[in-house]
DNA sequence: AATGTTTGTGCGAGCCTCATACTAACAAGT
DNA sequence: ACTTGTTAGTATGAGGCTCGCACAAACATT
């Protein structure tokens, strides 16, 4: 793999290193003549992810700006072979030119894509289209990590899926299964791996390979997966939920990635839906993740006298109460409404109107999904702000995987303005 | 008072009367040399909302841009009289030519505030400065009111406010004690008024007067009137609360008034924090509502037998408390701790990390908000996320006339990009 | 073979910011 | 009184970007 001389966005020239991913922060000063250039890139490249292959002229109607305007932006991006053009497509019966519709070329730098979780750390190459290649996995000591030893695992995992990389990677997104500070790219903790609190791991990757590097917490990984590759799609605003033995969300508000004040925000876990209610992993009582995860599910199971509770979860739910196990459906709706709770608080807060659920209910399917959405219908008061959607996410792995690339892709192509 | 031709922007010519409030929507197309230019504009004025007086070359370098960048925008503000040149300010000792700092021109065109609640209408005048002038009220019908009657009403209320501008006026802003349609500029619904049930507000406004007209719920128009004239001033990131007879809350996310799909969202009051619990005037059951607003103070009141528990609020209830009264000091604390819950929450979902508390608990002061942001912070988990701070609004009027001239300010402002 | 339609590309104009150079207005020291 | 140093604001030309217009290329239809 040719290393070349620094990590590079999109910009006209080759030459042009110093527009780092990290140096890139005009904030909330004026605009130039550059950013222009930069933000009208990152917006037909956003345009292209969200409607597939398109002309440029297609392009210019949708943008409303002129075709000459997209043929220069396009232009240079050919020439670096991020874009390539397609077979040309059949005019319509009224004649004409045909169209060359543009995609991204299998040619263009990849992202490298980073799970870490407590027990191992996965990698992969994600091309621009969304395809996953090069995926690698590493296990953690399971007895007493040391920091050393993590962060041989990690590099270890991490070289030999950039070995893969035919063009040097983008940059590194990372999802952490814990807490994270989105500024200092740091691990603030993971629960059941105490060994990662604290570790400046995007430091590291950006010392150690010389790729940028951008860390965040999994459900806002799942989100930015499901906004570039998956369900969210084109969408301006909507919310992803994460259920399973915890609870976590994440918000895409008006065309961003919403992360709330150094990465605060989206601990729907431990909002109160229950006050005074059981106690929770935290301490305090009636947070929604005392209703809401695996562990009430195991609970009420046991409770029930259902087989074997402590393996129970959305999809063996779902199949019993099919099977028409005693209380099995009755469970299966109060799940659904334990985790509609939630949801529907979220609707009431910042009213995305569209939610992508991932986690455990993922394994129940539509019919886990329909209980969900009816029950949030049913909790939120009608209003004229529209219909609210529900929409089944990736499978576990491969929606974290190309959620941590598209937390390098949320940084490339939303020029801050 | 002398009326031109139509509402415009602050833009380069006066000719320029296309630019009205309503056609500028760029939208989520690509960005222009002219657009610059308005987005440009826009940020300088509120980067001198932000700090008050300043001049041209502290402005060029707080937004790290070049010094005839400011005056080639600045210039035509002050051929407009948007802005004036203050007093010359005496140099540092190192020296240096006096520089003229730039304000708000007193002839500058002023704002329309009105506050439509269920009762009557209030109109004044706003500066930009944020001085109120020319304050007028006009109360509706008590007895069966007909939508024409209310319409006389706030014709007549407007009138009177408007004959008082020397200038026309930038726009009418519109808080309305009810629910509305942003989109429309129409009033969905307002408790104990169903007279205004999809009264078409905004368009009645711009017909009668020939003025952008803008609405917003009382909540949201609170917190831009924080934003711009209050305790919000400068900040990127806050939220609003509102408690009184009903909840409310709004939101400043990222430099942007957050409304959400068709404008809902903000509507606190009827998230759950207690599953099955107390039924709510909504006819769900737990809702924030149910325990933080005046209704449950009073049913407390009444409980420990405190005298006349149906006039109970936030300032007596302090009082009562600093008088020693039983059980008062409890009841604050509860009190306090339930509205927490809700903020808490809020905290959780997008840790906007700053909160201006409006409605009844300005009233109890000083007392009032440490008890709420003591409560608060006892609630949320701690976290690297910053602190969180509060801050407490205007008193009720006048912080609804200014958040509604507020809301035009914003939208003149915020250049979409 | 002619006409109409659509795609993509030069070219000059207009708008905006930027860097440089220049003038104006002050303080401090000789 | 005069010089030096510092800061504020302005004039001027260069460079980036989009836009409108005109034009060639490539198709369908008649």
């Amino acid at each position: 793999m040719e290393r070349e001389t620094s990590a590079q966005r999109w910009s006209m020239d080759e030459e042009d290193a110093a527009s780092d991913l990290k140096t890139v922060s005009p904030g909330r000063s004026l605009l130039s003549s550059a950013m222009v250039g930069s933000a009208n890139r990152g917006r037909v490249l956003q345009t292209l992810f969200d409607l597939g292959p398109t002309s440029r002229a297609e392009l210019a109607r949708l943008a409303g700006v002129n075709r000459t305007t997209i043929s220069g932006i396009v232009q240079p991006l050919l020439d670096q072979q991020v874009l390539v053009e397609g077979k040309p497509i059949r005019p319509s019966e009224s004649g004409g030119k045909p169209a060359r519709p543009l995609w991204f070329s299998p040619e263009a730098r990849p992202i490298c894509g980073m799970l870490l979780m407590p027990d191992a750390v996965h990698t992969c190459l994600v091309t621009l289209a969304g395809t996953i290649s090069a995926e690698e996995s590493e296990p953690f000591p399971v007895e007493r990590p040391r920091i050393a030893d993590v962060e041989r695992a990690i590099e270890l995992c991490t070289a030999r899926t950039l070995a893969a990389a035919r063009r040097e990677p983008l940059g590194i997104g990372v999802a952490v299964g814990g807490m994270v500070d989105t500024d200092r790219r740091a691990v603030i903790a993971v629960n059941l791996a105490p060994v990662l609190n604290g570790f400046e791991l995007g430091d590291m990757l950006t010392r150690r390979f010389g790729l940028p590097a951008l860390l965040d917490h999994h459900p806002r990984a799942l989100l930015v997966g499901d906004r570039w590759f998956g369900k969210g799609r084109g969408l301006q605003t909507f919310a992803a939920v994460y259920t399973g033995e915890v609870l976590g969300g994440a918000l895409y508000l008006g065309g961003h990635l919403y992360r709330g004040q150094s990465g605060a925000g989206g601990e729907l876990g431990h909002t109160f839906v229950q006050v005074d209610g059981d106690i929770c992993s935290c301490g305090r009582r009636g947070c929604w993740e005392t209703i809401a995860t695996l562990g009430w599910l195991r609970r009420q199971a046991r409770e029930i006298g259902i087989d074997a509770p402590d393996d129970i979860h959305s999809r063996r739910l779902v199949e019993l109460a099919r099977d028409g196990a005693p209380g099995a459906e009755d469970l299966l709706d109060r799940y659904a409404r334990n985790v509609a709770v939630g949801i529907a608080n979220l609707q009431q807060t910042v009213a995305p109107n569209f939610y992508v659920l991932h986690g455990d209910v993922v394994g129940g399917g539509e019919i886990m999904a329909k209980a969900i959405a009816r029950h949030v219908r049913a909790l939120v008061p009608s209003r004229s702000g529209g219909e609210i959607s529900f929409a089944i996410g990736e499978t576990e792995d491969r929606a974290a995987l190309l959620g941590a690339a598209g937390l390098v892709l949320s940084e490339l192509l939303q020029f801050p303005l």
